[in-house]
DNA sequence: TTGAAAGCGCTAACAT
DNA sequence: ATGTTAGCGCTTTCAA
């Protein structure tokens, strides 16, 4: 730590007394080079080290009406996803010094609204948020001149700039893969159809099939809450059916988790009595027995790409706004085996 | 959202004018029950309504020299652990109005430290951290005034409340729980020395033998980073023993993931030819096959803890220290299952 | 290039 | 009980 005696009381202005400049001088010194002559700038830069001196933050923001924090807003901090994408964020931000400051909307518009609110308040510099409700008409207003991005789901009626994936492709991908390894019959468990990343795997499913020539045989699509416990009944009624899939997507990654415990509560074998593929590779992907093969999306670029959407627009307002779509990757592996064993 | 058309730009001083009354009366209403009678509070209350006043929150942190931010360091967000723990942290604190700041230190000291400053250049009200050090002596003037409390490791060197769990008796209760199933020769994944919960796991381990009357064969004691990686290391150097255990504890849940990976690469069988304990009640252990027997930690009261210890610090300062030490749970599934099948 | 001075919007003495 | 007023520490006109 450095050896600051206590708290440091130290101001600008004693800085510019003992410097023998004025306040003003000290402060464009200090804010990146400005007008001032060499002389000047190297006496009050020495004087701030021998005093310690740091700029007072909360005096800086008041006087600019502006702080150095971004506010990053998801559903659920406990979803490995988003502290892969916050880690992205952390890695860009940080650089350019700014903070981040963190909140769950846990799905709910009220909290999400509450938070959005805070986050104004506090007079953050940007927002990143996964938006969680059906229509932003009505925050269009509130978050103008408030430079915003959107990840992993796109807000509708809401001009803003967004990172998500390809989730269609994503699942296209996914289906062919288990054809070309000899599975026909593929169950789906999708997320409920008001979330935006839901809907387009979904879609990615019914298009997958298509491609394949293989007929939609709407038994095979379960819904569910994006939890361990709404793939775990999805699962199940996938396993209750009188004639059960072969193989199972997962359109999300604690659903994959729920689906995984509902087979081995059944004693199933992995692939041989049921292929899985899940969605996100998260940790404990490759631990598993048989190790999992899954949709990997790019958490951290998510995250990355996110934050520097953010700092381009805070920089310059008046850019257009872009909607980034990245690509996700099948990792194929033992779960989604050679279908020989049956 | 509200219907605040635009940034809001209304001053108290326009709420005073508009109310007819003085800023200060104003300022009292909003404060809290100053002494201010019920006819002007009224007044003040209506007109802040019909006006949508916010106050701003820069200027009251510059007036109060004081923020309404307490900041979270923890050495990984990517950790299950600590997103849990932040949950616990952030249900109290939403509660009281204040917001989270977060911040990865990546055990690195370096960053620890940085983090620590910037914190309080953004004038936090209190922190709440992981420390990774090990030795804070140089920390206590830095913190001097500034209410923080530690979780999951106790800082050396450092007087400050903190969170931690009885680390030692957990591992005792696991390892009475594989003797009781009929394992005798217990193979531990130990952390790095310089961790504190490494260390009390690992005296846990001692004890736990001891208890038992087992003599210790510090050839079952592999060491490691907490990291998958650091897991499998461990596990492989365990099972590459010329006799090697037939029942393996792991003292860190990403090195629980690791260990898997190293026993399912050789196609071993949990447990009948390795029992294992995992640490964390992680949201994949009961998806496992066979489910994982864990130490739970209580992760979401761990945060809730150590926020309402901070709040209390927050109001009354001079409160003596705390540490307060939580219980864990083993929870037994079916990988420490009864030996039988050698 | 530098300095003087006016606030940013609020709260807390102090005065009434 | 309420109003007046002096800053919190900084940045940024404006003037020299």
């Amino acid at each position: 730590m450095k050896n600051s005696s206590s708290p440091d009381k130290v101001t600008i202005k004693e800085v510019a007394q003992q410097a023998g400049v004025s306040t003003a001088t000290v402060s464009r010194v200090l804010s990146g080079a400005d007008e001032v002559s060499g002389d000047l700038q190297n006496r009050v830069l020495e004087t701030v080290q021998a005093l310690n001196y740091h700029p007072n933050q909360l005096a800086r923001n008041l006087r600019k009406q502006a702080t150095n924090i971004i506010g990053f807003l998801v559903t659920d901090f406990q979803n490995p996803f988003f502290t892969s994408v916050m880690r992205g964020i952390q890695d860009v931000l940080q650089e350019k010094a700014y903070v981040l400051l963190t909140a769950n909307s846990d799905e709910n518009p009220d909290q999400e609204n509450l938070h959005l609110e805070t986050f104004r308040a506090q007079g953050v510099a940007g927002i990143i948020f996964t938006p969680s409700q059906t229509d932003y008409s009505l925050h269009q207003n509130f978050l103008q001149g408030l430079p915003t991005v959107a990840v992993d789901r796109r807000p509708l009626g809401l001009t803003v700039d967004s990172v998500t994936v390809d989730n269609i492709n994503s699942i296209r991908v996914a289906i062919r893969h288990l054809i070309e390894m000899g599975y026909h019959r593929i169950g789906f468990i999708a997320g409920l159809p008001q979330t935006f990343t839901a809907l387009e795997r979904l879609r990615g499913y019914q298009v997958g099939l298509e491609d394949e020539r293989i007929g939609l045989d709407r038994n095979l699509i379960k819904e569910g809450f994006y939890s361990q416990e709404g793939g775990r009944q999805a699962m199940n009624n996938l396993l209750d059916l009188p004639e059960p899939p072969t193989a199972v997507l997962t359109a999300n990654n604690l659903m994959t988790l729920g689906a995984l415990q509902a087979i081995h509560e059944r004693f199933m074998k992995i692939p041989d009595e049921i292929a899985v593929i899940g969605f996100d590779d998260m940790v404990w992907a490759a631990s598993l027995q048989p190790p999992l093969t899954v949709v990997a999306q790019p958490t951290y670029d998510i995250g990355r790409t996110a934050a520097s959407l953010l700092l381009e627009r805070l920089n310059n307002p008046d850019l257009p706004f872009q909607d980034i779509v990245l690509e996700t990757k099948l990792i194929v592996r033992a779960s989604s085996g050679e279908k020989n064993c049956v």
